[in-house]
RNA sequence: GGGUCUAUAGCCAAGUGGUAAGGCAUGGGACUGCAACUCCCUGAUCGUUGGUUCAAAUCCGACUAGGCCCU
């Protein structure tokens, strides 16, 4: 059985995890595209040391934030991973927010190894929405989305792209809902901890080390501390923005989740978690059958 | 009590006679190699009330609220 824990930041996905993988006899599988990053811990909420050690979790932690990876290479450690856990017998279950990189482990899309060296520079946009309207009358990219445009007209010419992408696994999709105000509440005071558990430091550390890294200069809770170092913005504007961004994402994350999975959709009891735990504990359990 | 300034969407804010810029927030949406990315859509008749005018958020009066100064 494989199953995919989702929802938004914040809303209680790490500890479903690790109480259901322990009752299924499953294994873990980060689905986070900034948790795959070593030294990113405290800004992606990374799961700690000692709740590893409960349940395996794959995928956490296997590059450094000099290397690239992409959803490219993320479909294929995660497959692998999949092939593996299977062989064991093992449940399985996806966590984490990036939607892209579920759908393209789970679905057939298709990537070219090499990534073969276009240049649309000669275009405008106009012209670049028209070609790719003329291919894919049904494609929905607006014009000034260049940087999708480009990309989806690569795929539509090498042929890679189908429309409607098919599962691989069969699999299911556990969502957890909360009511907004709490949710936002809730993430605003998770940035408040994240700056106590020593958020800034761990910024400053990276820095140093590699100032122009890609997670650090686009992850949330990362790319605006930056600034603050420098001394640009008050720690009270870096917070704000944390929060702000942070729940901007939440927002993305239910759009994606909502329109490209078939979910279904658990709303978290804020008094009583264990009650949400048992209420989709049942539900896999039937399904499972 | 007297004087003075201000009053435009949840917030900031342009507009000084011809039927309301913009930013932020909020909400909705797109999504096949940067995805914690990238991109799109989203609101008001201008404190209230009289008047002047063909026409007022824009001019005049009153009222209300707030700021500042004086007593």
């Amino acid at each position: 059985m494989i199953v995919l824990i989702v929802g938004p930041t914040g809303a209680g996905k790490t500890k479903l995890s690790l109480e259901l993988a322990k009752r299924f006899n499953a294994e873990i599988i980060n689905a986070d595209s900034m948790q795959v990053y070593k030294g990113y811990d405290i800004g992606t909420a990374k799961v700690t040391e000692e709740e590893q050690k409960q349940v395996p979790h794959h995928l956490l932690d296997i590059v450094s934030d000099e290397e690239e990876y992409s959803v490219y290479d993320y479909q294929k450690d995660a497959r692998k991973v999949i092939e593996q856990l299977e062989k064991k017998q093992k449940n399985i279950f996806f966590v984490g927010g990036s939607g892209l990189y579920l759908r393209a482990a789970l679905y057939d899309y298709q990537f070219q190894k090499e990534q073969k060296k276009y240049d649309f520079s000669k275009y405008t946009d106009e012209e670049l929405y028209d070609k790719v309207m003329k291919m894919d009358p049904s494609c929905k990219i607006h014009p000034n989305n260049r940087r999708r445009l480009e990309r989806h007209l690569v795929h539509l010419e090498e042929n890679k792209f189908s429309k409607n992408a098919k599962p691989v696994y069969p699999f299911i999709v556990v969502g957890l809902t909360t009511d907004k105000n709490i949710l936002y509440d809730r993430i605003n005071k998770r940035v408040q901890e994240m700056i106590n558990d020593g958020l800034i430091e761990e910024v400053q550390k990276l820095y140093e080390k590699n100032p122009l890294a890609k997670p650090l200069q686009t992850g949330i809770g990362y790319k605006e501390v930056l600034p603050f170092l420098r001394g640009k913005i008050s720690k009270e504007e870096m917070i704000d923005t944390i929060q702000k961004n942070s729940r901007h994402y939440a927002k993305r994350q239910y759009t994606f989740f909502r329109h490209q999975f078939d979910v279904s959709w658990f709303s978290v009891n804020n008094d009583n978690f264990q009650e949400t735990i048992e209420e989709i504990y049942n539900f896999l359990k039937e399904r499972n059958n």
